[in-house]
DNA sequence: CGAGATTCATGTGAAGTATACCTTTAGGCTTAA
DNA sequence: AAGCCTAAAGGTATACTTCACATGAATCTCGTA
């Protein structure tokens, strides 16, 4: 028997799981605990879809993690089954904060169209006609309803503009056959304030907030999805807890609790250790942190990769604050170094804007009186990731 | 000494430009009756 | 004559640039105590 083979055969022995897609975050539990409220209201707001009457539009909104995606999911599923052999009803889902998919009016209605069976290209279209073709799409489908589920709404209205949300609404005095139900779920609880009366009314005809986890919730579910998830006697009571905790410092979030507790399995499972351990807590929540922002790093556009290099080699010197204007000189120089066509500083000024709203960085506007004002600008992740992410940076410029 | 004017370096908004891509239209070519 | 292909014309979204004005506190100015 080779090596490899050995390898293998001892994969089946050695898991620890019995089921991992039950700790995914796309997976959709039958209990919800916890939501027991939130879930009717949802329900008792959607439930005469099964008539085919058109609802209010719903508004939802909750911090990362608090189960309002998992919660709409569930009551669209039942409705679906509820309304299947009639076909009154479809529903769609869509991110709007998925860049280069969702991010735009544009890219928002091609990306459902395509969901409804039809196709737009990239670009090159008026959006006008793609709200027309939209419109066609929709009259020629069988069912009388559509509810469209609008993940991370506020990205998108922040983006383009509430008139997005207006026009959105408002398709619906244009339709004969088919009316729809927006639904917007939203991680900002001060959204209301960003879109303007108008939109306001006809969207948010019902809203309902979904509150964090405590802790004590938290450890609930988790114990509930690791029985599924886990083979016997993997899983400490100590374990969940500590997985709890750490999420419950993150806002309640339980995708966070699930990922850790998912991704300790996973490092546990690779050293062949039969139980999760605490260091393995730990560790998977230093490596969900390091995918989430390498990953990031990664996908980013060589600009934003040089103008992110050039805030890292600031930092690392450390000469006190680093300032936009540091990080453009700097980015010149390395836009030279690696032979690449340099932006203004306008540009590069909004994509140190772009960091700051990932998360990857702190910037803050501040007046240095007569010295200008500029922003101040601080990594806003530990040291250690900054090593990786530069090391994955020097491959992908190629100095 | 202190109120008000000044100033700096960039923030920020609006409008313009380049690029890549789309549809429509007209002309040219092929095909088949 | 009908059908098909191709290229040009006219149009759009997006990423970026250019232009112009807004900001806000440290610093300067100048009148006053």
């Amino acid at each position: 028997m080779s090596k490899l083979d050995k390898i293998f055969d001892s994969v089946g022995k050695r898991s620890l799981f019995k089921e991992k897609k039950i700790l995914q975050s796309n997976y959709s539990p039958e209990d919800i605990p916890h939501r027991d409220k939130q879930i009717e209201q949802v329900a008792s707001v959607l439930a005469p879809c099964l008539l085919g009457e058109k609802t209010s539009n719903l508004f939802i909104y909750g911090k990362t993690g608090t189960g309002k995606t998992l919660s709409v999911q569930h009551v669209t599923n039942e409705l679906l089954k509820r309304a299947n052999e009639e076909k009154i009803l479809r529903v769609e889902y869509l991110n709007c904060k998925l860049k280069k998919v969702a991010d735009t009016e544009y890219r928002i209605l091609a990306e459902l169209i395509k969901k409804m069976g039809g196709s737009v290209p990239a670009t090159g279209l008026p959006t006008d006609q793609v709200y027309l073709k939209f419109l066609e799409i929709l009259e020629k489908s069988d069912e009388k309803l559509l509810i469209l589920v609008l993940d991370e709404i506020d990205q998108a209205v922040k983006k383009i503009s509430d008139e997005f949300l207006y026009n959105l609404t408002r398709i619906n005095s244009e339709l004969n056959n088919t009316q729809i139900i927006v639904v917007g779920i939203s991680n900002d609880l001060r959204f209301l304030d960003m879109i303007d009366q108008r939109g306001r009314r006809s969207l948010s005809e019902e809203e309902i907030v979904f509150p964090p986890y405590n802790a004590l919730q938290l450890q609930e579910i988790l114990r509930m999805r690791s029985d599924g998830a886990f083979k016997d006697k993997v899983v400490s009571d100590g374990v969940i807890a500590k997985c709890a905790a750490f999420a419950a410092r993150e806002h309640g979030d339980a995708r966070r609790a699930l990922d850790l507790l998912r991704v300790a399995g996973e490092l546990a499972e690779r050293e062949a250790n039969p139980k999760i351990e605490m260091k393995h807590i730990d560790n998977a929540n230093d490596k969900i942190e390091r995918d989430k922002i390498l990953d990031i790093i990664e996908t980013e556009p060589k600009q934003f990769q040089l103008v992110l290099y050039s805030i890292f080699e600031l930092t690392s010197k450390d000469d006190g604050g680093i300032y936009t204007g540091d990080v453009y000189m700097h980015y010149q120089e390395l836009c030279k170094r690696v032979n690449i066509d340099c932006l203004t500083q306008r540009r590069v000024g909004d994509i140190i804007a772009e960091f700051d709203m990932l998360g990857i960085i702190n910037a803050r506007v501040i007046s240095k009186g007569r010295h200008g004002r500029m922003r101040e600008i601080k990594l806003a992740i530990p040291e250690s990731i900054v090593e990786r992410a530069k090391g994955i940076l020097d491959g992908a410029l190629e100095f």
